[in-house]
DNA sequence: GACCAGGTCTCTG
DNA sequence: CAGAGACATGGT
């Protein structure tokens, strides 16, 4: 996508290969917010205030380089969405979540924030992200960036159970002690067989929750992830027989290859927004 | 007051 | 390996 860097704002002409409403809302991440003009949203240490002017979009940022990167605008979506649609059951859904993106997050926080989906939705998922957020470092008078596995890992087991995260409490313990005690960076080259083996030897890190954490914490798109919404998805438009979550899976990520995070975003967000 | 939410863990056959 | 039940909490 052609864009242009000014000072701290990235501008590029209004398009349908960019929505921030889409991108922000279609479930890869939570730390967005509606504002009086548009969007606010934090990943790591960084904000971007999205809105629209004159036909112009205008992101305006701590660090532009970041939000290029996080927004993948040097990806060319327009040629994805045209491929893609070669398949006719995707059609309905690319046309319908067009200005989608996979937005690059920061691998540490989307772990957490990912194994707090579990069973969950995306409403008390903000509200436990938000209040984990207290503790992490001051970004501006409004934001604080999510909190570092060091300084999770030296809390109580007591402050994790107050976050009306419930059973899931645990969980996150557990994992901010691991992450503190590892280099993550070893992990990004991995080949991505591995690189699941390993996440989900994390407690309540499952075949799902893996996915997603691969998908958009190491932006690789060739994997699936399968949860309640897109089991009806395959149910309705991909029915090859009775397959458990992990096959269906393994199933559309064959038909996709790398094309396959993509794609489930495009039905996930789909069916998600109408009802299925 | 069930039922569900971007599931996973544990136990069982 | 696949299936069943438990699991905290908050919203319809």
């Amino acid at each position: 996508m052609k864009y242009t860097i000014e000072e701290n704002k990235i501008i590029f002409d209004k398009n349908d290969d960019f929505d921030a409403e889409s991108i922000l809302t279609c479930g890869q991440m939570f730390r967005y917010f509606k504002t009086d003009s548009g969007w606010t949203v934090i990943t790591g240490h960084e904000r971007a205030n999205i809105s629209e002017k004159n036909g112009k979009v205008v992101i305006e940022c701590t660090n532009p380089q970041r939000f290029i990167d996080f927004f993948d605008l040097d990806t060319d979506y327009a040629k994805i969405k045209s491929d893609l649609s070669s398949y006719d059951v995707l059609k309905e859904a690319i046309s319908y979540g067009k200005g989608i993106r996979i937005a690059k997050g920061e691998t540490e926080e989307i772990i957490f924030q990912f194994i707090i989906s579990q069973n969950n939705n995306i409403k008390r998922i903000q509200k436990i992200v938000e209040k984990m957020c207290e503790v992490g470092d001051k970004i501006d008078e409004k934001y604080n960036a999510f909190p570092s596995a060091k300084k999770l890992a030296s809390l109580p087991f007591e402050w994790f159970k107050n976050l009306g995260a419930g059973y899931r409490d645990v969980f996150l313990y557990d994992t901010a002690k691991l992450l503190s005690e590892i280099d993550l960076d070893e992990k990004i080259n991995l080949p991505s067989d591995e690189l699941y083996k390993w996440l989900i030897s994390i407690k309540g890190v499952g075949p799902k929750v893996a996915s997603c954490i691969m998908l958009f914490g190491f932006h690789r798109t060739e994997c699936f992830p399968v949860d309640t919404w897109m089991e009806k998805v395959y149910r309705k438009y991909f029915f090859a027989g009775e397959m458990t979550r992990p096959q269906i899976s393994a199933f559309l990520q064959e038909k996709f290859g790398v094309m396959s995070g993509i794609v489930q975003q495009y039905l996930f967000n789909f069916a998600m927004h109408n009802g299925l």
